[in-house]
RNA sequence: GCGGAAAUAGCUCAUUUGGUAGAGCGACAGCCUUCCAAGCUGUAGGUGGCGGGUUCGAGACCCGUUUUCCGCUCCA
């Protein structure tokens, strides 16, 4: 096993041990590919999102948040292309157990066929020489014609079949022409089976009159659904955003490596609105502020990349990821995707209503274009988790685990800690808490030695720790331990909110 | 979804070929008071993942199932 595989245990463990991630339904042997955030992991949760949140919305004027229901008409999941794209008819083969999708098994099929017709094509010419006419030659070889005729005839089949959902007649077209797997050479198939990667319920209380909607599979369309809403409720000029927070659900078939790919998880996302040709300087643009803002959390440039995608999506003319260095190697963290006016163009469409912006400058209307930014929230919680996990020998030769959290980001501020557990210390300690917790997530604790609560408080990556000693009853002061350094000051008590203020928001 | 491995206390693991479960750490209560884990005393916590079978008797053997890990497959 790699020192990362083993690593990457480690930390899904300690994630458990001290109440950050457990697996869902745990105590019914759990669901696969679902995690709950406990006590300290929803604290983490919520101060990443707040930290996002702030730096897209707060930050930029143009930028608006939305909060649109995860329910939503199944025809905006037409438009999307989700559909489409996110149903696949799969068929395996029972002998060597690889699993295709059965259209693109059949279209396979078609390749080879055309491959026969073109070798054709080149023997005539070889035969013909000068006097060749590729044209004429198509149109009458007898083999060639035949060939075609066979490929019209397979899509005449497949594509109304595929349209129609008819799983059978798809089989039945693979049997008919033979097709063998590419691996076994078998023919012996199992049914064609529809993985969809949309999960789907009911809506409406009486089963037979109830429409199959769609849980989302991604926020967007929530934010571009409510584009007209916004831009004339909020009386938005192009360039303008929209931010939203919110969970999405994809039926992965396989979903194993933790929180980092999960059927329920969230997403950050912002779709910025701009005028059709300048979407690729937004792209650049929101490039650079993005990796500003992973950078601003103080992880160093390495553990960072772009990914220039080269296949692009049906709705994009543009995309790059950020990917980050996870235990299991780089990894997407967040997409920024130049999404044409795929989108609003297709919502127009299907809506029957006028999407369009009235450019003033211009003097003209048109489909907004629009740049994403989508960043995954539980795979920014597992890059800020993994990157903060250390494991570190002391001076004196002693272990400790410490999560060198971002201040901003860890679940707890601040310890108060009475150095024992009598004298008044407690009474001092509970005082100096009380004054705290208004504006600080704090934990008191007072059970055990001073030099294991440190090492409890390490486990969780609460910076600051505020340890009340005798001293203290007699001149209000406190020291205040750092704790990726371990090194303690001594401080007058009015000062501990304004100096952990500054420290945090560094 | 396929193949392989695993599942015993909160965690890490024991329990010699089948004879009704133990330790360390942790947790909790108390003692001790000492600014960086492992001082002392005590307590709690397990129908051995779940279901079935073989057996006089199963944590151990067999089957199924769930979950996890590894490999393959898939991934807008």
């Amino acid at each position: 096993m790699s020192n990362n595989e083993e690593k990457f245990k480690k930390i899904i463990s300690h994630a458990k041990e001290y109440g950050f991630v457990f697996q869902s339904s745990e105590i019914y042997d759990g669901l696969s590919a679902v995690y709950d955030y406990g006590q300290n992991g929803v604290e983490m949760k919520n101060n990443i999102k707040e930290y996002w949140w702030k730096s897209m919305v707060q930050y930029h004027e143009n930028i608006v948040g939305v909060d649109s229901a995860i329910f939503m008409h199944p025809t905006i999941w037409k438009a999307s292309g989700h559909v489409d794209a996110f149903s696949d008819p799969m068929i395996d083969n029972k002998d060597s157990k690889k699993r295709y999708r059965a259209d693109v098994l059949v279209e396979d099929f078609i390749a080879k066929i055309e491959g026969k017709i073109q070798k054709e094509i080149t023997k005539a010419r070889k035969r013909f020489g000068e006097s060749f006419d590729e044209n004429q030659f198509k149109t009458t070889n007898p083999r060639v014609l035949a060939n075609v005729n066979k490929i019209e005839d397979i899509k005449n089949r497949l594509y109304p079949a595929m349209d129609s959902d008819n799983l059978e007649d798809i089989k039945l077209l693979i049997e008919e022409l033979g097709i063998a797997c590419p691996i076994s050479g078998s023919k012996n198939w199992t049914d064609v089976r529809q993985f969809n990667l949309m999960f789907s319920t009911q809506m409406g209380s009486l089963s037979e009159d109830a429409n199959q909607i769609f849980l989302r599979p991604e926020t967007a369309q929530g934010i571009f659904v409510n584009y007209l809403n916004i831009q004339k409720s909020g009386r938005m000029k192009i360039p303008f955003g929209i931010a939203q927070i919110g969970k999405a659900f994809r039926n992965e078939i396989v979903a194993r490596q933790f929180i980092f790919r999960m059927k329920e998880f969230e997403q950050m996302e912002m779709q910025f609105f701009v005028r059709p040709g300048e979407e690729l300087k937004w792209f650049e643009y929101w490039k650079n502020e993005r990796i500003k803002w992973h950078l601003s959390l103080g992880i160093p440039e390495e553990k960072y990349r772009f990914h220039d995608h080269e296949k692009l999506a049906h709705y994009a003319n543009a995309a790059s990821d950020i990917e980050f260095d996870f235990p299991m190697g780089f990894k997407e963290l967040e997409g920024i995707h130049s999404r044409t006016d795929f989108d609003l163009a297709a919502h127009q469409k299907f809506s029957g209503k006028k999407i369009q912006y009235f450019d003033p400058e211009l003097n003209q209307s048109y489909v907004p274009f629009v740049v994403e930014t989508s960043i995954g929230l539980d795979r920014t919680f597992l890059a800020l988790f993994s990157h903060s996990y250390n494991e570190e020998v002391l001076e004196d030769g002693s272990m400790r685990v410490v999560m060198k959290l971002p201040p901003i980001i860890a679940p707890y501020k601040v310890a108060v800690l009475p150095l024992v557990k009598k004298d008044n210390l407690p009474e001092k300690a509970r005082e100096i808490m009380d004054s705290l917790k208004y504006n600080y997530m704090c934990q008191y604790d007072e059970k055990d030695a001073i030099g294991r609560r440190y090492r409890r408080q390490d486990a969780i990556g609460t910076p600051y720790c505020i340890t009340i000693d005798h001293q203290t009853l007699e001149d209000n002061t406190v020291t205040i331990r750092e704790r990726d350094s371990m090194k303690q000051e001594r401080i007058a008590i009015g000062k501990i909110s304004g100096i952990i203020a500054e420290r945090i928001n560094d």
